[in-house]
DNA sequence: CGCCAGGCTAGCG
DNA sequence: CGCTAGCATGGC
């Protein structure tokens, strides 16, 4: 296969664009850059690295799977990719979120306010639903690198391969490769005890307990929803929620949430995961909570105050 | 060496 | 229900 390449103006972006903030930010596992420096430095940004990832059929979006490669530039993203990378680009990194709307809706919070200025052009992404369980999966008690690190080996070692000008990509594993793997396999990529929960969950997948039916419910429903999964809790729920399904109100109660929420909003500690929730949203603004979260996850993990 | 990392499950009271 | 022991692995 051959690439296409192309731009895409900034100026036709909804708001404000930041692509290493949006990629480097432990939202999506799912990108990796070129240079082999991701993470390396999370307090700078705004850099012109190339990224790369590989994009599976979407409904509406794309009909097969796409490589795509893309970087920032002063003025527009340029991209390299299978197919057009526009509406791809658009979908993955919600570029038409109206990002100053979402700022002006941001309640006045002096936290809030530093991590929004600080991490300006910053979007909540939309990864595919079943890397990005996957994904969150694996992330229980671990470093952002090595989540990465996780996707990118179970993508080496069992995602089909995909040649383009001399260039080998690997996708991520669908649902029915991972599902047949065995426990032993998956520990041996470093999974630790996170590898049955995958296994397990892909099965169920691809059994056809499909993570995109809970679109369709409110907000808590699908939280509790995503939990049949295996090593999903209300934490993983929300993440999923947040970085593929499209609730922009979820906030994932990480350890770095919980801390910001014991410094600078102890009123919203209320015991339970349900109940803090309900408070800290209301307190992050409600509809977009989420956007409010990740930024205050993302200037905290990197040392703001 | 000990501690910690975007938590979850199973089993208890 | 709520609570907690145990769980893998690598980096500092």
């Amino acid at each position: 296969m051959a690439f296409e390449t192309g731009a895409l103006p900034l100026a036709d972006v909804d708001g404000p664009f930041d692509l290493q903030a949006t990629v480097e930010s432990g939202q999506s596992y799912l990108w990796d850059r070129a240079d082999g420096r991701m993470y390396d430095s999370i307090d700078v940004h705004g850099g012109d690295a190339w990224y790369e990832t590989v994009v599976p059929p979407i409904d509406g979006v794309c009909d097969e799977r796409t490589v795509v490669r893309v970087r920032q530039l002063d003025d527009r993203l340029e991209w390299e990719a299978t197919g057009d990378a526009v509406p791809i680009l658009r979908h993955l990194l919600r570029l038409d979120d109206d990002l100053d709307a979402i700022y002006d809706a941001t309640p006045e919070d002096p936290l809030l306010e530093r991590a929004y200025e600080t991490y300006e052009g910053m979007r909540i992404v939309r990864d595919p639903p079943f890397p990005c369980l996957i994904s969150f999966i694996c992330s229980a008690q671990m470093r952002v690198s090595r989540i990465h690190g996780m996707q990118m080996a179970l993508a080496e070692a069992y995602g089909e391969e995909i040649e383009v000008e001399g260039r080998t990509f690997e996708a991520f594993p669908s649902p029915d490769r991972l599902a047949g793997r065995t426990e032993a396999e998956l520990r041996e990529l470093g999974l630790g005890y996170r590898a049955p929960y995958v296994q397990r969950t892909a099965e169920m997948v691809a059994g056809g307990e499909d993570p995109l039916d809970a679109t369709e419910l409110e907000y808590e429903a699908a939280r509790d929803r995503l939990t049949r999964f295996v090593g999903v809790g209300d934490k993983v729920s929300d993440c999923v929620l947040l970085f593929s399904l499209g609730f922009l109100e979820a906030v994932p109660l990480d350890t770095w949430i919980q801390s910001a929420i014991a410094d600078h909003y102890p009123d919203c500690d209320r015991g339970t995961y349900a109940e803090t929730s309900r408070a800290i949203r209301r307190r992050l603004g409600g509809e977009y909570a989420g956007y409010a979260q990740t930024y205050l996850f993302h200037y905290l993990r990197a040392g703001g105050e």
